[in-house]
DNA sequence: GTCTATAAGGAGATAGAC
DNA sequence: GTCTATCTCCTTATAGAC
């Protein structure tokens, strides 16, 4: 390894543990197979990221923190553009999905380990695993929250983030299991084709944002 | 253990199981917090169901089975009562979404691992556990399919096909981490109030099933 | 059918040479 | 910074007494 650079060598091992992790979860992945693929010294992993907990937490970061910006600068983008108007639901929803559906679009080896390993995590109830979530996605969904507020006021806060809740479950729910979604389909939906999804998913949750609330009381939360 | 019968036993030994794979996932789980939680002997595990793979296959086919049935029965029941005619977007949704969300009023301890188990595998992509998911819920898949599109035949059947995933990916997220989206939503959303889930749900995405499709070729698939 | 004891190997992590 | 070797513990699984 002396010829690659500290970055390369670090790169090498993310790439290895993102898909290990997005394979077996934290715990069926194991640091021996994870070295292996990225071809390091096991005593590497541990100079550079010092334990198993902290390549975790490190993968989750290179990924969550880029997926946060990209988030919070699109919306900031489409904002721009409605010049002070209220994004439309659609707007929003392209906002939301955007970022997400462009990971489909790496490389094909990492591809699926990206966007698998993200489906993953959300359903890791693991609490130190749940806290970085929580920590990187929580600006995110207050950001978007507020943009459906402006866009449909007459819907109570507390409908909203439940509608908000359904759409990042069916995402994760996408990404995270493309091919057995293609085979329960019988190939009618190929969850790899993003701009078929982004289609689908805005026409569908749009119509459902705009439904009439179950109650219209104001909410508090 | 010789005062239990060997269905209570095989009985705790599968609560203990399903709590500790919804914990932690196949890998994450371990048949000796398994045993010691059940309070059984490791062997007696062996004995009952040959290996963890047997353990994990009996856990998922034990709550996979009645609720196959559940579903197919509720929907039949819903035809029954409409005589012939085509069962509204709602009422296909109300037969999709009460048989898991009366796993939330299970009681207090195993509740939690029921769902959670539930969200869980749907996200493992170990191949054993993909194959026990689609032959059990490929059935329920092609019936609710069919009504679906008995109930809206101008909408293609890959669209409906779509539509039909973000529901279910949807409601796998909800059961899945209820305390993360309670603590996300700051207490707007409770997944454990499973009539308030449900009213949600059904106006949402009756919604959606409703929007125009994206395209209105005729599907084949 | 249920137990004890143990096999056989994999896990995370580290010490210390270079 | 990178390697080898190893420590210690835990894993699944089984053999064999009772």
């Amino acid at each position: 390894m002396s010829q690659l650079t500290r970055k390369d060598c670090q790169t090498k091992i993310l790439d290895a543990a993102e898909a290990a992790f997005a394979d077996g979860g934290y715990s069926g992945a194991s640091m021996r197979d994870i070295v292996r693929v990225a071809g390091v010294n096991l005593a590497t992993v541990y100079y550079h990221f010092g334990s198993k907990n902290g390549l975790m937490e490190a993968v989750l970061k290179r990924r969550l923190g880029p997926l946060r910006l990209e988030h919070l600068e699109i919306l900031r983008e489409f904002e721009r553009e409605a010049k002070g108007a209220p994004l439309t639901v659609e707007k929003i929803l392209e906002a939301m999905l955007l970022p997400p559906l462009r990971l489909v679009k790496a490389p094909l080896a990492k591809r699926q380990a990206v966007t698998r390993l993200i489906g993953r995590i959300v359903t890791e109830p693991d609490a130190q695993t749940q806290a970085i979530l929580r920590t990187q996605r929580s600006e995110v969904r207050a950001a978007f929250l507020q943009a459906l507020r402006s866009s449909l006021p007459k819907i109570s806060a507390a409908d909203l983030q439940w509608r908000m809740e359904f759409v990042w479950g069916a995402l994760a729910f996408i990404l995270c299991n493309p091919r057995t979604i293609q085979l329960q389909t019988r190939g009618a939906c190929n969850p790899v084709d993003a701009a078929k999804v982004l289609s689908e998913m805005i026409g569908f949750f749009a119509a459902g944002f705009r439904a009439p609330a179950v109650h219209m009381r104001a909410a508090t939360a």
